[in-house]
DNA sequence: GTCTATAGTGCGATAGAC
DNA sequence: GTCTATCGCACTATAGAC
């Protein structure tokens, strides 16, 4: 029999979206996740480097597929094509059957402002890779970054539509809708 | 004679930016910063709501001239074209002789990953204001939050590269060629 | 695992300005 | 008198050092 319980990690993860959605962000201590989770606060803090990190740990792993979609772009590919290639890509990160989940934890991160600022943070690195997965095409700045920064932008646009959406659209529809709406944004000018 | 010295508030900035670059941002305490400004602890918690916001407190006033371009664009423009008119309206707020400054108040950010995070909420919500004002001039979503956030990215690397300018551009005609570059980037299909 | 510093809050007291 | 900026003290939670 092992010593402790194996997953102790996925436990405070799971223990602290419990906790945050049902009685709040703020008033929820690491102590009671931990204890929750059968563990002592200071466990808690050798997971996670800070309280917000519990909602994001492993959240990470997200950025390979971004990349994927990079190199899987073809050779005389646009920049925003590239990009495009990237967002579509890692599409597959979220399936349907993860939506309920995807919409409990938005909802805790869109009600708590330092929770808000833990996602820009990973939306600014993931930007930040891919701009420079980019220049690593020989894409030129300013253009890399604003190709990034405008992937980035398309994706979690994309992102909260799909968790809105009622009809069972699947992100990468609308991810290539809003793609679209973005070309049309620059395209038109005033008649 | 007045019980306290006025202006509490600026030399609490003046300080805390000087603690910030001169011995860093984590080891500075917030006593340490109101003992410089001839305070206590307490007001500086008084002034700001935390330790980060005192980089931040009055620069929310750079929101009025973004909107006033918003106003100040003509009836039949794009919404892409509103928000170059918000970007480049409010360029008046960061004349050269606020480049030094900037420059030694963005060191401190890029430094410190919790800056980093406080900047990108503060730019999250100018984007939100600029959506809801395009909104209110008739433009859908998701196209009016797209434009926003295509605005504010535009304005972030418009003032990364006037930072770091050395021929002395003003920061709107480096905006201009952004948005120029923007353009270019959506509107090129490959070959 | 314990111990400590710092961030941040709540509340009451003070003392001018009006 | 009221209002407001400040201080002082007690307190908790986070987070890091040892």
């Amino acid at each position: 029999m092992a010593r402790w319980e194996p997953g102790a990690r996925e436990r405070l993860q799971k223990a602290a979206l419990e906790l945050f959605s049902g009685k709040g962000y703020e008033i929820t201590t690491a102590a009671e996740i931990a204890q929750a989770a059968g563990l002592t606060e200071r466990t808690f803090f050798r997971h996670f480097a800070d309280k917000r990190e519990v909602l994001f740990t492993g959240q990470d792993e997200f950025t390979s597929p971004f990349l994927a979609g990079i190199e899987a772009a073809p050779q005389g590919a646009t920049p925003l094509e590239v990009v495009s290639s990237a967002v579509i890509g890692a599409a597959g990160f979220f399936p349907v059957e993860k939506r309920a989940y995807s919409r409990l934890r938005q909802t805790v991160i869109v009600a708590n402002p330092e929770l808000q600022e833990r996602e820009l943070l990973k939306m600014a690195s993931l930007a930040a890779t891919l701009a420079a997965a980019l220049r690593g095409r020989g894409v030129a700045e300013p253009a890399a970054s604003l190709a990034a920064e405008s992937g980035v932008t398309v994706f979690r646009v994309s992102f909260e539509l799909w968790l809105a959406d009622e009809t069972g659209a699947s992100i990468d529809d609308i991810e290539r809708k809003v793609f679209r709406e973005l070309g049309a944004l620059t395209a038109v000018t005033a008649e």
